[in-house]
Parts: C-alpha cells; sequence; structure tokens
DNA sequence: GATATACTTGCATGATGACGCAAACAAACA
DNA sequence: TGTTTGTTTGCGTCATCATGCAAGTATATC
C-alpha cells in the first residue's frame, strides 16, 4: 500500500504510538528518574528520588508530576509525603502491545496482515 | 532498595531506555511519519511520504533523516531518490527486551528478581 | 550542456521545555 | 500557635527544536 493509503487507515500502531507517552522518556533526567523508581520496585516519596538525581528538588518534582500525567507512574498523596511508582505491568504491556501491532504490519513477518493492523494484505 | 541504590545499580532497563530513541517518537509528525512507514509495510521515497503529511517537504527529508539516525528506519539510494523503510523487527525486539527488563523488576510479579534486572532480591 | 526531478541544507523565527531560585502551600509536631 | 518537614508553584532564563522558505546538490532526461 501507498504510504498516503496508509495513514488514511488507522490501526492499532496508531493507537499505541503516542507521542505524549515517548515525550515523557525523551528527556534524560525523567528516563533516569523513571529508571530508578522501575529498579527500586516500591513507591518512593519525592525526597527520596531527588536523592539519586542532581538536579533541583523542584525539577524532579515536576518531572514526578508529569510523569504521572503520562500514565507511567502513580502518585499516593499520605501525610505530608507523595509515593510515586512505576506501573511495572501497565507500561510492559504497552510495549508489548505496541510491538505486536509492529510486527502485525511487518511483510516479512508470516504471520503479518492477519487483519491486526490496517494495511490491509495488499503488500505493494 | 532504595531509589539511590537502584540509580547506582545498572541493568537492562537503564540500558533499554535510551532518551534518543524517544525523542524520535516525541513529536507528533515524526509519529505520524513512522506510523504511516511501519503500516505501509515497504519502503517509500521522501516524497511518497510527505504526501500523507501536511508540513513542508523539507520537513519531512529532515525528521526521516532524523528516524534512520535513531535507528527506526533505514536508507537507501537509489538514483536520485531515497527509499525509507521501517525496521520493524528492530522495533517490536527493542519494545519487548524493554516490556521483559521492566517485568523483570516488578515485585508482584512472581518472576520477579531473578537475576535480570540490577535490583537484587531486597525488595524493600 | 541544459533542464527537470528528488532531495538536502542554511537561515530566521516562533514555540516549547528544562532548569534553578524563591515563595507558597500543606501537614505534622512542639 | 509557631515551627519544621515535604512538596508544589510562579517566574525568569537559556537551550533546544519544529517549521517554512530559499538556495544548493545530485542524478536522470532531453
Amino acid at each position: 500500500m501507498s504510504p498516503r493509503q496508509a495513514a488514511a487507515s488507522p490501526g492499532p500502531v496508531d493507537a499505541l504510538l503516542l507521542p505524549e507517552f515517548f515525550k515523557a522518556l525523551s528527556d534524560p533526567t525523567r528516563v533516569r528518574l523513571v529508571a530508578c523508581m522501575i529498579k527500586c520496585g516500591r513507591a518512593c516519596t519525592v525526597s527520596e528520588v531527588a536523592d539519586c538525581c542532581s538536579v533541583d528538588f523542584s525539577v524532579v518534582s515536576r518531572h514526578l508530576a508529569m510523569l504521572e500525567q503520562s500514565g507511567l507512574l502513580t502518585a499516593e498523596k499520605k501525610g505530608r509525603s507523595v509515593h510515586y511508582a512505576a506501573r511495572h505491568q501497565h507500561l510492559s504491556g504497552m510495549l508489548r502491545a505496541l510491538a505486536d501491532a509492529i510486527d502485525a504490519c511487518n511483510p516479512e513477518d508470516p504471520s503479518c496482515c492477519g487483519g491486526a493492523c490496517g494495511c490491509g494484505t495488499d503488500k505493494t
């Protein structure tokens, strides 16, 4: 199919390829924070996370809020501190769904074009 | 483990969570182009891809070059035109590897902390 | 060689965003 | 009530970047 046709036929790839999600991981500081939270494996306060980053405390606070807004973290207020935690399952689930959607569009993949993507069966 | 410890112990998550990669997908125009190429399923020229986007031709050219640099597309010069194609397998492979690395750090996942992540076995 | 086609690059501009500092806010504690 | 602790928000600044236009390069065709 032509690029024009491809752009005109929405599929799972379009639904999963969200710029907002990837923008959250496009900044080195945020990536560092997210990686820290993922590996940590438990909920952390802003202060704790700021401890593993050289930027200002307020910057960390803003980044974490943004990461929660983007769906990468959960936030829970407990007393005067806020507990942030990585959404492991949500993240890996999204990534795998996107990987599946991409594979479904791969003409070199024998399982391609079985209806999972918007590309039809015409591989020209 | 504490966020500080987590930050100090590199693992697969850090190796796969590359800001450069995600930055490539952080722009709506680029995402549109990438999605178009993925669904298209074949190599396309710059002119063809520009046809499915409302921005200037030069902008598309620059974006495609950047996407190739980031490893999302392949580029091949043929005569006076350049053929860009999505790296389906590479993309889905990277995404799945990251998903696996994230799951390996999930304390709620029974297969967590089997050595695949840098978090050790201490889940506190 | 001249012209057309396909693409890239230089440049100016406007928008977005990351950052640090200081002030504000909220909750616990004295 | 005043103070300390944990976090958010306002603001100014500097850097990055997406965009369009115009000019340049490269390859094919006449």
